[in-house]
DNA sequence: TCTGGGGTCCTAGGACCC
DNA sequence: TCTGGGGTCCTAGGACCC
């Protein structure tokens, strides 16, 4: 059976939050950013974008385009209120709905949308009931995979609706600049330009094996994307059948560091982090990978694979210095990271060595206090030093209980 | 006065084994 | 003594997404 698939993209999600909860700031040109100095825009409202902010922008840039714009810090507890509770509302349509970002959402409605007079009735009526509910405007995309979904919300928004029917993909494709596809950037842009290729229609008539000698296995993966071809399922949350395969955190300094203690101090927590959000998915990993950004924003990566997977915070701790140590830092640090790959499921079998059981239940009880007493009640004594403004959240997370594999 | 943070996937070179 | 090639694992980096 052909599919039927929708995109809720939310309009300038977290500014048109802050925009309904504060009608002071409705109608005016708003940026939404993080809470420390070294901040960007995260999202911007539509009279700020019509002025030329961009998502990404420092605040420096952002005045200088906009002197009127007006500064919000964000509020996650919102934004992660009205996904969860918007979640709720595309589940009357479906049970197929994935959420893809915290402002976006996949549903499959190929075996439900006669009940509710077709796709496009569906499309209005959601709209329809997050304004009314929220009050803020979203687009909907429809066509006959994902792919062709996300391009019809992205060719109608903002407040869009648009069905791109599978008969009028190949039209709607003939001379669409290639860089609209997702999955297709700058860069790939830029590469399929030198060889000649601008639009999906010409992409399209490109034999494979030229696409393929060129950019190997995703030569394949364009092709397919220009015709308008994508299998993807709508996986719905809780359905996931792929395991994660990396947790890591990241953070820009207040002050760039040149001292290793500070240093150390800094890459604790983030280890803390790291492996408390590995502990609650069940997750160990392997590979642990430490991530510098100097002052000049020069940014590299060191990785070491383990003998074995961990959980535990000073163990990974542990790695990430020996890794550290291996270095010689030419610059002020501006940016740490520490990351954790090679994932597998926790067995949960016992430990080998009573040494080995304390230490698990001394971080499971650590673990039990903060979920109780909220993050960071109980740290290591050394993690106590740094301080830190909590930034926005990432557009990408994800509601705890929808994430996947949890 | 500069430039966030969470991920996934792919490539390429070198080590190592058969 | 000198020659080969395939496969896998590991590491570093980059493109891309929200």
């Amino acid at each position: 059976m052909e599919r039927v698939i929708l995109l809720i993209d939310m309009d300038a999600f977290f500014a048109s939050v802050e925009q309904q909860s504060n009608p002071s700031l409705r109608g005016k040109p708003i940026a939404v950013v993080g809470a420390g100095k070294r901040t960007v825009v995260t999202t911007s409202s539509y009279e700020a974008r019509a002025r030329g902010v961009k998502t990404g922008m420092n605040l420096y840039e952002a005045k200088q385009v906009c002197p009127e714009l007006t500064v919000v810090v964000g509020n996650n507890h919102k934004y992660t209120y009205t996904c969860t509770k918007l979640r709720e509302l595309y589940l009357q349509y479906t049970p197929d709905v994935e959420i893809y970002s915290v402002d976006e959402a996949f549903l499959d409605v190929t075996t439900t949308e006669h009940l509710f007079g077709g796709p496009l009735q569906i499309g209005k009526m959601i709209k329809r009931e997050i304004k009314r509910r929220f009050g803020i405007n979203a687009t909907v995309g429809i066509g006959p995979n994902k792919l062709i979904a996300k391009l019809a919300a992205d060719l109608s928004k903002p407040d869009g609706l648009r069905w791109i029917k599978k008969q009028d993909v190949p039209h709607v494709l003939e001379n669409l600049p290639v860089e609209e596809l997702w999955g297709v950037g700058k860069r790939m842009a830029e590469h399929l330009g030198r060889l000649g290729i601008r639009t999906c229609g010409e992409l399209a008539r490109t034999p494979v094996g030229v696409l393929r000698s060129r950019f190997g296995i995703v030569g394949e993966h364009l092709k397919r994307m220009a015709q308008g071809l994508d299998d993807s399922p709508v996986v719905a949350d809780g359905e996931e059948t792929e395991d994660v395969k990396s947790i890591g955190h990241s953070m820009t300094l207040p002050e760039d560091v040149h001292r290793m203690p500070e240093i150390r101090a800094y890459l604790l927590l983030l280890c803390d982090r790291v492996s408390f959000r590995a502990r609650q998915y069940g997750y160990k990993g392997r590979t642990v990978t430490l991530i510098i950004r100097y002052r000049s924003f020069e940014t590299f990566s060191v990785r070491k694979k383990l003998d074995t997977p961990t959980d535990d915070s000073h163990r990974l701790f542990r790695a990430v210095c020996e890794l550290l140590d291996g270095l010689r830092l030419r610059e002020p640090v501006r940016l740490l990271g520490v990351s954790m790959g090679s994932l597998q499921r926790q067995s949960g079998q016992l430990a080998l060595f009573p040494e080995q059981d304390r230490r698990r239940r001394l971080l499971e009880t650590m673990d039990r206090i903060n979920l109780r007493h909220g993050l960071r009640s109980i740290v290591w004594a050394a993690t106590l030093e740094p301080k830190r403004q909590p930034g926005v959240i990432s557009p990408a997370w994800r509601p705890e209980g929808v994430h996947r594999s949890l």
